[in-house]
DNA sequence: TGATTTTTGTTGCATTTACAACATAAAAAG
DNA sequence: CTTTTTATGTTGTAAATGCAACAAAAATCA
């Protein structure tokens, strides 16, 4: 009984593949309107906190958060009192961008979720959120090289 | 209220993170294991058929299911009553990793659902198979160029 | 304190991904 | 029956992705 993984990986590809389309307008290539919003709504975060938001490699990140910087959406500050971290700020930039992919962001939800009650809606959300942090303490496990049992 | 989207980009990232971690030991490299599973349960499938049971774009297909053949664990043939069309088929070699794909997919999947009810599964799956079922629609549209309203 | 481990971040390399543009066969329209 | 449209598949190019290996600062340990 696989069956949620699939429609999950469905879903997910089929959302990005059209987010990833539709702020092509925006200057924003593959993937970084997913960098963009995060660091819209946590000021300040920093980059092994951001990629836990959107569970993505690390190399994956510094490229993207490079990229992002490079094209004035974002600034990256040392901070003072730890030498090892950079916090993350949107610029003028992103905060332009932010309300257009929310927006849209808000359409596609609404799409998925036609035909739900309010209460539905609200439940999948809650299954949705339990799923995710069951599933989100072996994604971190894996990555750390450990090996699962099956 | 764009939460549901992130929890499935969420999951759906980490999932994807683990398979292709784990599937490594099977000569599988990146995204592989969802063809192999899909072509494994629905020999003779042809690509358009298939890349939207993944989600996926079709030159994506193309190039995953000519490194797949490559390496021995699918074979196309061309189809005598329609010259248009190529239909795959699983070898023996994908036969033999199927189970283990499964295995592990079903593995992830209780790890998931850990402290669902049954009751609550069967709602889950429900869900998400209407989310896909709402959100598909939205995709073959803007993947042939359509432009949505909102 | 000094040694060791963990946290945070970056780069080298190989690979996947996908938009565009194209090709050809089949189906539909006229 | 010819023309047009749709369905299916491939390649060129550019970019993202992620593992492995590394570096350095911070935190933990002994």
């Amino acid at each position: 009984m696989t069956e949620i993984l699939r429609e999950i990986g469905m879903i997910a590809r089929a959302l990005d593949s059209i987010s990833n389309i539709e702020f092509k307008e925006l200057e924003l290539t593959k993937g970084q309107y997913l960098y963009v919003v995060r660091i819209c709504e946590n000021p300040g975060i920093i980059q092994e906190q951001l990629l836990d938001l959107i569970k993505v490699d690390r190399s994956t990140a510094t490229r993207a958060i490079q990229k992002l910087e490079h094209n004035g959406f974002i600034e990256k500050h040392s901070d003072p009192d730890n030498k090892k971290i950079k916090r993350i700020y949107p610029t003028e930039k992103a905060e332009r961008v932010y309300p257009i992919i929310i927006r849209e962001n808000d359409y596609s939800n609404n799409v998925a979720l036609d035909g739900f009650s309010d209460e539905e809606a609200a439940i999948v959300l809650d299954y949705l959120h339990r799923i995710r942090k069951n599933i989100e303490t072996d994604w971190e496990s894996v990555k750390k090289g450990n090996k699962r049992d099956y």
